[in-house]
DNA sequence: GATTCGGTCTTTACAAAGTAAAGTCCGTGG
DNA sequence: CCACGGACTTTACTTTGTAAAGACCGAATC
């Protein structure tokens, strides 16, 4: 029996998933969680706190992904796996990825949602910065090397998912895409 | 003296800029352009509609930029000019940037939305099939350099405003950076 | 065992906002 | 002079976010 905050996130996704991020609503929330349209306000205080709680939980879930690719001993094989599972979460939580850049929805200031924004940021970061350590691409500053690869990473997921990219391509060639294109990158960099 | 409509989704521009996205209301619209709060209702239909017409507008300006950078001969510049184009409307009409991928606020099924998107996207096709043409990195398919390329440009432009590399970096650097590092891909990518 | 208390969630109430419908004003063509 | 149509407003209704108070309930306290 799981505890009636998450209950309500879940609801949450499948608000998202029926009706698109902006038919979200605190009545609709609260009816799909089987709960009244107030129950969402009790927890989380109020709209952007519902989201605020919502896209901190992605990009925790986000985080997680990329901290355990930083496990990774080899820090290529260790970047194109943070790279698989970015792009991997977006296919597989789609509504969350749609909603998780746009802050605007969200309180901007809570501690708890920079936290887990700067996990993620600083997983790649870290990657990145032990890679240059090892000697590759030592020649290159830290954030110009975070900006291409992590770049060229967020950019493709994210004209693939809803952008122009998701046409010509489909679903299930992200991942292998992606890893073509980052590996071919990494290849060039070094 | 500018016509109502445009009036209006200028009074867009301004609300977004003072409120955030939303903050927009058809009423502070409308009181934003001096007028009732149904006359943005009366030229667009509705909220949704306001927002196609203003999410139009801005990939039509995006779309004029780049189409204009393919104006150039050499397909390396022109590539970087339409990369240009596309960081400087993002600095210099922020607001419009935030919110014109943000599809689920319009009405995605309109022709012209369609048609300005489309423009911008087969500008930089267009760039790129040339450049391959001309026999450059003629042995890759050109959906991975388009992929590459613009994933690169759209993914550090987006992470720039508003996401995790706003804060290494000031505004006044994105256009420089960004050319530098791509100008360094495409040389990596011949 | 009765009582208080804190937490969970609902009911009620109200203001802000989207939208439909009808109405007003005004220039143009016949 | 008058009908017509476009531009915009007024009015009215519904949905939604949010505040406030209340009902229910289990655990701690006397």
């Amino acid at each position: 029996m799981t505890d009636t905050p998450t209950l309500l996130l879940d609801a949450v996704t499948r608000v998202i998933a029926g009706h698109g991020p902006s038919g979200v609503t605190l009545r609709r929330v609260g009816a799909e969680a089987g709960l009244s349209h107030t129950a969402a306000a009790h927890y989380y205080r109020d709209k952007p706190g519902l989201f605020t709680a919502y896209i901190t939980r992605a990009w925790s879930q986000v985080a997680d992904g990329v901290e355990a690719a930083a496990q990774i001993d080899d820090p290529r094989e260790s970047m194109l796996a943070a790279a698989e599972a970015y792009a991997a979460f977006a296919l597989e939580h789609t509504e969350a990825f749609t909603v998780m850049s746009r802050l605007e929805l969200a309180n901007v200031d809570t501690p708890d949602l920079w936290a887990a924004r700067e996990r993620g940021f600083f997983g790649v970061a870290g990657i990145l910065e032990r890679a240059r350590a090892d000697g590759w691409a030592a020649d290159r500053e830290l954030l110009d090397l975070i900006a291409t690869c992590w770049g060229l990473v967020h950019g493709v997921v994210d004209l693939w998912v809803g952008g122009p990219l998701a046409a010509p391509f489909d679903g299930q060639q992200l991942v292998p895409t992606l890893r073509r294109l980052l590996d071919d990158l990494l290849d060039r960099l070094a």
